[in-house]
RNA sequence: GCCGGGAUGGCGAAAUUGGUAGACGCGCCAGAUUCAAAAUCUGGUAUGGGAAACCAUGUGUGGGUUCGAGUCCCACUCCCGGCACCA
């Protein structure tokens, strides 16, 4: 490899032998060791959607810089990659390429492993998974059939959106403002029955285990507890005059109840249901109901609206009779699908009662005497309580105990904790997903499959139109018999994709297990030390996983309660956008077709399209995508600069956790600072290799300021990488350094040494970020072994000492001077160095001076009189 | 609508615990080198004023706390992510 130190730098030469050597060497494969650290590390796997994007070249170096780091560490690293390759973008490739989803899929994830193979990232390929590959899906349909046992699974009906014209279930993202995206007609909701799992029952686990998670970001874990939402209430019950049944309401504020003017309930409770008969407005709002699409978003957007039932329910305390209206902004699927409603003191009841003429009744009066008026809005701070009989002058908190016990007296009211998060619904009405391992028989009854029987294989001989579900119409996977002879259909649904997502990373330490889901190694590598990926996946995706893994350790399966010690989340990948208007549609244009031009001072002002040299409008900036046509293939842009300088480029441009604004330009420069490192090292060589300084002894002061600068970089890039996972200032750090190690002037040996320990130091702090160009570089300076296999620089301690310091002089907080003091002088010393000071004293007058504040080794600040 | 996040030069950004705003890089300007260009090297570059020293202003908007605020508090604007069938 030491012939591969050239006198010009080429990326695409040495970056094709680093590799071949990397694999040959077997450097990535990870073995348990029980005697060395473990550090597993995780980037969310990626769908196969034909090629690598931009997003994915960041993740996944951004795994690869804290992984490479590890190794140097001492850590025994495991870095694994695979395929999340069940979903939907497959089947609709498939239905408009005329191929198979399998087919499309299979062939996306080899030119997608070429390409990650080209960035050179550090992985163990032989734990590569594919989630549609039967050996992996089979443990989940077994796992499904464990939980089944246990109860955690079962089957209700639920609502989808429903295409009346294709005949078929629609994904949200399927819908476009109400309406079918193939057919264009407005969707219907649609009760069809479904699979659960009860992560109802993880609630509260899930919600404490979030205290544990010391590694992860507060927004995140923010998001996930609004996502479960506890909330502690009273469920209440009604007696309703004239139904079968009485109903049950749940609240968080019973401190209020004396102040409920009417009762709502959802459309599709069955008071709703049962009384809509015979009432022909009621029956016309529940079917109008039926045409808002499922999405929370198009439930919380749209107009709220409601009906009398007909029906009084009578108050649980007074007996007062309280009308009950349908309303359709209450949910089935929260609480008990019916609320009591205090338009004084909730805003929604009031808009609601506003609308409709319905009574305000104050129960709440404000502690601090605020003046609210009940004609513009509710009052809906706690407060202490009126009109409200025996309960008056009591504060919410008080009036909240004691109603509920009065309720619990009188068998009318249970105190409850409610949750917003709502079970997860598994069933998908799809045929790319791993099979639901399910049959009926004639009367309905459940079959689990078992044993032998696993895996239940997707059929390969389907035919898909897009409309009904290819599994549905395959006989031979529809019909099975039962081992009593029994005719037995098959069930068609198949899981949704976070099924998959939920356990791979505990597959991974398992990959080659053939007789069980994960073995023991899993508990050696377990938990994941540090998972990155898209913030987008803050609570689904890790939620889903979080309760997965729960189970799996309740199954004695894995032993960590959770499975990501550590998260990162990392920001969009973004650039401007060019576009030309046809009326009110606009079409757009790549970025690379386009020339700007720029005015003296580099601001752009104007952008041509280079084929027809006409303007184009210039866009904001925004998350490359296909529909804005601002995209940055990564693969050209390897062929043109290498690997090392697009890692470098993704990692400088901005930290991790903030949307990246690609610059083609800026890329350029990442070029040339490799390129300047190989120029600096080649004129260092050239001039014949000595030993590396070790200690600042018989050193002059200029260069124990370097060696101390040097010493400096590996403090600082140590820390950005290790702890606050900051490499745009790591890699800042170490251009100064090269900087400073290019511009020294080296004459005599000693100069020589201390810049043999610089671009030694230099070399290793960039290996993790650059790995092809180091591992040449590493040799050029006249060491035999893989660099990817060395440690870490360590510090030397001594080196890092200073005599003296800075120290702002300021008045009244503005600088305004500086002075140089040795270090941990006494606070009188600061005051008078800086009262003498030139540049302040035209600042002072007699008795001018208030105060002084010392800040040590830092900063001076004299505060005067106000003029 | 609800939950979470963001806003700093021409641009990407830095400022880690309330203590020098703009490190590092891009772009731009000037110079060196060159027959010329590319590449490379050197210097400059927040805005306004000034020959300079330096002065004033400046971190989305409006208020506040503090000796001192990009950083903390209150109110707002705009942008981004998620909202349970995209992954």
């Amino acid at each position: 490899m030491h012939d591969l130190f050239e006198s010009v730098y080429d990326p695409a030469q040495i970056e094709e032998a680093i590799q071949k050597h990397w694999v040959k060497s077997k450097i990535f494969e990870a073995y348990e060791d029980e005697s060395k650290e473990k550090f597993y590390c995780l980037c969310m796997f990626p769908y196969p959607s034909g090629r690598l994007h931009m997003g994915h070249v960041r993740n996944y170096t951004i795994g690869d810089v804290i992984a490479r780091y590890k190794k140097m560490k001492g850590f025994n690293v495991l870095q694994p990659m695979g395929w999340d390759a069940f979903g939907l973008p497959a089947e609709n490739a498939a239905i408009e390429n005329q191929t198979h989803p399998a087919k499309w899929t299979i062939s996306n994830i080899e030119y997608m492993r070429n390409q990650l193979e080209r960035l050179g990232f550090a992985y163990d390929w032989r734990r590569e998974l594919s989630t549609c590959d039967p050996s992996y899906y089979r443990w989940e349909q077994w796992f499904f059939t464990r939980l089944y046992e246990k109860g955690l699974v079962y089957r209700k009906e639920a609502e989808v959106n429903w295409d009346p014209v294709d005949q078929t279930v629609l994904a949200n993202e399927q819908v476009i403002d109400g309406c079918g995206w193939r057919s264009g007609v407005p969707v219907e909701r649609r009760r069809i029955p479904q699979w659960f799992l009860k992560i109802t029952d993880y609630a509260e686990e899930l919600l404490d285990g979030l205290d544990s998670l010391e590694g992860w970001p507060e927004s995140v874990k923010t998001m996930q507890r609004n996502w479960i939402g506890r909330s502690v209430g009273v469920n209440i019950t009604f007696t309703v005059d004239g139904a079968r049944d009485n109903l049950e309401v749940f609240t968080t504020r019973p401190d209020t109840l004396m102040g409920a003017t009417y009762l709502a309930i959802a459309p599709d409770h069955p008071l709703a249901q049962e009384f809509a008969g015979n009432n022909e407005a009621v029956r016309k709002f529940l079917d109008d109901c039926r045409e808002t699409p499922v999405s929370e978003v198009d439930f919380e957007k749209m107009e709220k609206k409601g009906v009398p039932l007909g029906l009084s329910a009578s108050h649980p305390l007074t007996g007062d009779p309280l009308p009950v209206w349908v309303a359709n902004f209450v949910l089935m699927s929260y609480g008990t699908g019916a609320v009591m409603s205090v338009p004084a003191h909730d805003q929604r009841d009031w808009e609601f009662a506003t609308k409709y003429g319905l009574e305000i009744k104050q129960v709440i009066e404000p502690e601090n005497d605020e003046d609210i008026d009940l004609k513009t809005q509710a009052i809906t701070e706690k407060g202490r309580l009126i009109n409200s009989g025996a309960f008056d002058g009591q504060r919410s908190s008080e009036a909240f105990r004691a109603i509920a016990a009065e309720l619990k007296l009188r068998n009318l009211g249970i105190e409850k904790v409610q949750y917003r998060l709502r079970d997860w619904l598994v069933s998908r009405q799809r045929y790319w997903g791993c099979p639901i391992p399910v049959l009926y028989s004639d009367k309905d009854d459940i079959l689990l499959e078992q044993g032998e029987k696993l895996p239940v294989r997707l059929p390969e001989e389907i035919d898909l139109d897009g409309v009904t579900s290819p599994l549905q119409g395959s006989l031979d996977f529809l019909k099975s018999v039962g081992s009593d002879g029994r005719v037995l259909r098959r069930e068609t649904d198949t899981f949704d994709t976070f099924f998959e997502s939920s356990w791979y990373f505990s597959r991974f330490c398992s990959y080659d297990a053939k007789g069980s889901m994960v073995d023991g190694r899993t508990s050696y590598w377990m938990p994941v030390d540090i998972y990155i990926g898209g913030i987008e996946h803050a609570v689904l995706h890790l939620l889903y996983a979080r309760f997965f893994h729960k189970t799996m350790r309740d199954e004695g399966l894995v032993s960590s309660n959770e499975p990501f010690k550590k998260l990162l989340t990392q920001g969009m990948v973004c650039k401007e956008t060019y576009f030309r208007k046809h009326g009110a549609k606009k079409v757009y244009f790549n970025p690379s077709q386009v020339e700007t031009e720029t005015d003296s001072k580099g601001r752009v002002v104007s952008a041509i399209l280079k084929s027809d040299s006409n303007p184009v409008e210039i866009g904001p900036v925004e998350k490359m995508s296909k529909s804005k046509n601002n995209g940055v293939d990564p693969e050209e842009l390897i062929k043109a600069y290498g690997a090392d300088t697009v890692r470098l480029y993704t990692m400088f441009a901005s930290p991790p956790e903030q949307s990246l604004e690609w610059s083609d330009s800026a890329v350029e420069g990442a070029s040339r600072f490799l390129k300047s490192i190989w120029r600096l090292v080649k004129r260092h060589v050239d001039r014949g290799l000595l030993a590396s300084a070790k200690n600042n002894q018989n050193l002059p002061t200029s260069l124990q300021t370097i060696r101390r600068q040097i010493h400096e970089t590996i403090v600082k890039v140590s820390d950005d990488i290790d702890r606050r996972y900051k490499f745009n200032t790591a890699i800042a750090a170490v251009m100064e350094l090269v900087n400073n190690l290019s511009r020294m002037k080296v004459e005599e040996d000693a100069s020589q040494q201390v810049r043999q320990e610089g671009l030694e130091v230099t070399v290793l702090l960039l290996t993790p970020i650059t790995p092809h160009i180091t591992e040449v570089l590493w040799r050029a300076l006249g060491h035999n072994e893989d660099i990817a296999d060395t440690t870490w620089p360590s510090v030397d301690r001594s080196a890092l000492i200073k005599n003296e310091n800075n120290i702002v002089v300021q008045i009244n907080g503005k600088k305004r001077a500086t002075i140089v003091l040795p270090l941990d002088c006494k606070k009188e010393v600061y005051e008078s160095k800086a009262i003498e000071d030139p540049n302040i004293q035209k600042y002072l007058t007699e008795n001018s001076i208030v105060k002084v504040i010392v800040v040590p080794n830092k900063l001076v600040n004299i505060v005067l009189k106000p003029k």
